[in-house]
DNA sequence: ATACGGCATGTAAAGGTTTACACAACACAG
DNA sequence: CTGTGTTGTGTAAACCTTTACATGCCGTAT
């Protein structure tokens, strides 16, 4: 007897005898409505098996309980548990989510903003660190959908912003390198444009400071943080006359560069060098030596910027703008008590 | 003079002097409409900066062009990749993704059946290996949304599957063992109901069998495809009198815990032993020593599913309900010449 | 007895599309 | 000049909700 149809409000309101205005109440404002009608309503819902059409509802209630997350690769490791915090907060609330892949390709930003401009999605969760591309041009500020910035801020503009506090973890990260009798210590992973290379590095500095140790500036080189970056910065740092003991590098993959490049050259770790990192990747424990570093908490990252954006979206009045997340320190073998 | 609502079909009709029905048509089938309105048309469809609300749309033809994917953990590495190539492919074809992480929870899997229910998905991708916990309940069989099972093929369901093929990848891999000169092969990770690694002990099987070698079932051991659980059974083979040459592990975790396990007794790898696993995940390359393994395309893997998925939904007859890719053999430092 | 407020429910509009059907204009064959 | 197709466009229904407003009823204060 099941209908080929799914069952509409009306099917329910028939059976229940009752009007569809009731039905919708029943369902949605459970206090409006007497006991007795409720529960006709409750056993003919659980009759036809209804379920509401969400298309019908959005499209009433001008809202798709949905977020669009913007990622510049979803593949990344350094992403992955976030998205797992984002799809868990977001679905205890009731919330789907909606994922877009940019790899940095404007013309992709600017695509998936239809999500937003045809109502299939309410706020959006920006992993890149920059406003998607066409925002601007799409219309005046008034039709700016409600945005988090997560993991990277955006710069020149009044995002909210949920991330590690990097410049505290760098400062962490560097007093832990000095408490093991290192003053030469490198930065490897300067950067003029990626903030939190830049915070990183303050961290870093602040930390050296304060510990009244100089800071050689021969021992502050560039990386991009990626791998093969790192790799190449440690080569580099042999052309030196003077070597550091110690390198606190801007993130894991740019440690695990280096770390390879010292193994290449026979170095044993960590005897001859220290090596320390920052995010704790997901093989940070597998490298040989495994790697001591600064632990993201990015599944409380990922919940606390949902909740952040469902919070502005349902109206609260968020007072805070920017939530830093502390890190922790992982103590691992790539960091050893200074020898020379 | 941007209005406060978005432009709606009847704004744009008004302006270019047509009606609503010839606007939709001149959008959806432009070939309906003579060239002179056309271009009326797509002038104030600029003018106006309409978008079609994709909510009224898919109300209307129910049909949301939205696929729900199933993962029991986005976080895991393995699927990583084969998210990038389903978003991809969907992106490509105008479709969105929904994700949809189940961590293995019946309540969570039933849950996400809402967005099929509720008309907000049109077909569902599962990485899960089984079928959505509530399925069957929710109503009879015509009401199956389209489905495609990716990398765990769905055992007693007739659901189409698009992976590896992992009896041949298997054969692969061991043939690499034996072609140097390996004979005492273990295999690590025998499972009695997970699929995948059956197909693959089968491959291992095959493999020795055509080369005439008898395998020795103390070398075959289970493990549940953890790290740990590959460590464990390294060690239990420890307790034998006599040891393989070479481990081929059902996958690369299990072989990342069979290499920690023969390094934490001192031994040299690959001198004193060979160890191959199977998928390729991201840090294979960075263990010590790095691991030759059989690479998934995971890309194309995510990129066929959703094809398959995609040519089901509009309606072509999908003639293959199985999709089987090759795997590659990654030769890295894990495995070398036996030299007992 | 009258007025009034609160409660439970119903009526109907609105939200923005797509599309079956009808219609008009026109070309062309008979 | 009539009948038949073709082409381009319009009218209106349908998709399924939510909710402002109206209605009717009952109890209570005046």
């Amino acid at each position: 007897m099941s209908a080929t149809k799914p069952a509409t409000i009306e099917d329910v309101a028939l059976i229940a005898g009752v009007s569809i205005a009731t039905v919708s109440r029943a369902l949605n404002e459970p206090g409006k409505v007497a006991d007795s009608t409720r529960r006709k309503i409750l056993d003919a819902v659980a009759q036809t098996g209804y379920t509401t059409n969400a298309m019908a509802r959005s499209l009433r209630m001008r809202r798709a309980n949905m977020i669009l997350i913007l990622a510049p690769d979803v593949g990344d490791p350094n992403f992955s548990n976030i998205l797992v915090g984002l799809e868990t907060e977001a679905s205890k609330r009731g919330y789907g989510i909606l994922i877009g892949n940019t790899q940095n390709d404007p013309e992709r930003e600017t695509n998936y903003l239809r999500f937003i401009s045809s109502n299939q999605a309410d706020g959006i969760i920006l992993l890149t660190g920059h406003l998607p591309y066409g925002l601007e041009a799409a219309g005046p500020v008034t039709r700016m959908p409600p945005m988090v910035a997560v993991n990277e801020p955006v710069p020149y503009a009044a995002i909210p912003f949920v991330g590690v506090d990097n410049f505290e973890g760098a400062r962490v990260a560097t007093d832990h390198l000095i408490s093991q009798g290192h003053t030469r210590i490198a930065f490897i992973g300067k950067s003029t444009n990626r903030a939190v290379a830049m915070l990183r590095e303050r961290g870093y500095r602040t930390a050296l400071a304060s510990a009244g140790v100089a800071i050689d500036e021969r021992f502050v080189l560039e990386a991009d943080g990626t791998t093969e970056s790192g790799r190449g910065a440690a080569e580099r740092m042999f052309v030196r006359d003077q070597l550091p003991t110690a390198f606190f590098c801007v993130n894991d993959a740019t440690a695990l560069g280096v770390i390879i490049a010292l193994s290449a050259r026979g170095y044993d770790l960590p005897h001859d060098f220290s090596v320390m990192g920052f995010d704790d990747i997901s093989y940070a424990s597998f490298v040989t030596p495994s790697l001591t570093t600064m632990k993201q908490p990015r599944l409380q990252i990922g919940e606390a910027s949902m909740d952040l954006l469902l919070a502005m979206l349902e109206g609260e009045d968020v007072q805070k703008r920017e939530i830093l997340l502390r890190s922790e320190l992982i103590l691992r073998n790539s960091v050893a008590l200074r020898r020379d």
